[in-house]
DNA sequence: TTGAAAGCGGTACCAC
DNA sequence: GTGGTACCGCTTTCAA
């Protein structure tokens, strides 16, 4: 490591006073410069040694101390359980943070806080975020919404499988899912169905509406049942849960996503089970791994509605708070057909 | 939905001074209680007061205004460029945010500025985050490391593959993923090597390293040869690429993770080749799908410095902003030898 | 045991 | 054209 940047320790960060001193004039004038404010009203050469000043001292604007006078501090704060940790998630939080980004706004993203209601929102609150959006997490319920609104937190979404009372909504209808990936295992002659919830209780959130869709599903037609079997992403539990499977001489399968879909397809072959001729099997949320493995798996699609639009839309409830609460759709869900159903 | 809770449209939320009036007391009398200074200066009876009316107001702390105050904001920033960087990313990201957010700690996630170096820079810094923590982030330079200095923020810390100077560092030696991968290969017998990079180019800077270090591994054996080839994760492409292998007659492979392996092990398959008699393969990161593909992936897996311990490293360095740069190593790497190589 | 008041760094109104 | 100054909400000395 040859260069040395003299390891400058993090004096004293220069202020707009310091600004001001150094180009001999006052803060409202480096602010008005700085900012671009007030059209002509200041003088070319002023703003000129403005700039000079600024550039020399390595002056850069303190968000917070701006945030505090503005009244607004520019954050949209995002609220996930420990979900975040699928693909489709970090997809979709990466879009949306460019996007709120290009909007002036920065995303902030909040996991779990060991607290749920109105003790999370409090958490939430304390950084007086211009929005709050909860994706897919039941920490917010209805008290937590009111804590949110009484400090001051006009906007506040959830996007989730269910609306909340008092906030807009993005309803994440995955009671769809299961109920098109079972209707689909109906149509090519399936009737004794199992559903597959992770044993990871993370996801429960998303995995209890699929199944559920899954059920009012096999409802519909007389003679289709429909089982609820717990399976981890681990090969040992999956030989284990495929004896069940031989057992109970099931002949359709609907599982949380294409990673379970793929675990279970795995460990029914290697039970000697043939998929899709002795089980048939639905994924969900066309992921990679399922295009991969053989057959090919059959999946629930799920189409979000693109981050840039729920960016715009918080921009525009930000500018008018007092819009009262929407709900609306926040993805559409479609079959893929492949080989494994 | 039955409850209404007023539908409150957030008038202008409570400040220390509405509780102080509502308690009949001083607004310093307030922040004593309400933080626990001073240990028993303040009688119970007041304390008592104060509580209930915060309650009864619904007051929640002004995060913004105590930063300025503090001259300190409790903000940790994660810098990442393409956040998509794949499973074992967002894994680790939410294990980092919990233990800071453990260590009274907001983690912000600032994704792509559409800018470089001092400019990007110049984005974080407005936010006075007491450290910065680039992750992969070639918009992290020197310049960017000046700039954040001067602007008072005292721990930078970059994890990536090389240092930076200036800073501190977490390197993650991905040359070390390559080398041990091919050095694997070479022990098989395995000498016409191929070595995929993906044609992301958000992915290159993990790529690059892993790339180079199959090279160096290849030179130390005489008669071991590498030659780069991209992929990208589309079964046409794959395709395509395959009968690129059959030409050239490769007899190893070494893909940039265990994602790239699986298409390229599929279209390999597809072409008539047999994985790993013709051509073994190695991936690398461990995921889930290298374990499920047949054959099962040979693959080489990294193991992350726990998100804890740096968290941890964060608090003390910015408890102690002077310490001399530092730079420590972020992985540790290991073959994990299944069924392909 | 409690309160008055001086800031933290910017912004924007109003005066000159 | 430019500058003085009163805030934003909170913490923390110092004095009472």
């Amino acid at each position: 490591m040859a260069s040395m940047s003299a390891q400058s320790p993090a004096g004293t960060p220069p202020t707009s006073e310091d600004v001001a001193r150094a180009a001999g004039v006052s803060r409202a004038t480096v602010s008005y410069v700085l900012n671009n404010t007030r059209g002509g009203r200041v003088s070319e050469a002023t703003r000129e040694r403005v700039r000079e000043a600024a550039r020399q001292l390595g002056y850069v604007p303190h968000a917070v101390a701006r945030a505090l006078r503005a009244g607004r501090s520019g954050v949209v704060l995002l609220t996930a359980p420990a979900v975040t940790a699928g693909p489709l998630f970090a997809q979709f939080f990466a879009e949306l943070q460019s996007a709120l980004s290009e909007l002036g706004y920065t995303a902030v993203l909040y996991g779990p806080t060991g607290h749920r209601g109105a003790e999370a929102a409090r958490r939430w609150a304390e950084l007086r975020p211009d929005a709050v959006l909860s994706l897919m997490d039941d920490s917010l319920d209805e008290h937590a919404v009111d804590v949110l609104h009484r400090a001051g937190i006009g906007v506040v979404v959830s996007a989730g499988p269910a609306p909340v009372a008092g906030a807009h909504a993005l309803v994440a209808d995955q009671v769809q899912v299961g109920a098109m990936a079972v209707e689909h295992l109906v149509a090519v002659g399936r009737r004794k169905i199992g559903v597959i919830v992770p044993a990871d209780v993370s996801l429960r959130g998303f995995a209890e509406p699929r199944l559920s869709g899954a059920e009012t599903a096999a409802r519909a037609h007389p003679s289709a049942t429909v089982v609820r079997q717990e399976l981890s992403l681990d090969e040992g539990a999956a030989a284990q849960w495929a004896e069940l499977v031989v057992e109970t001489r099931a002949d359709g399968l609907f599982a949380y996503n294409d990673e379970y879909a793929s675990v279970a397809v795995r460990a029914l072959q290697d039970a000697g089970l043939r998929v899709p001729e002795d089980v048939a099997v639905v994924g969900a949320d066309d992921l990679l791994i399922g295009r991969l493995l053989r057959p090919k798996l059959t999946t629930v699609r799920m189409d979000f509605t693109p981050a840039r639009e729920i960016a715009a839309m918080l921009d525009r409830l930000i500018g008018a708070p007092d819009t009262p609460t929407e709900a609306r759709s926040y993805l559409r869900t479609g079959l893929v057909i492949r080989e494994s159903a």
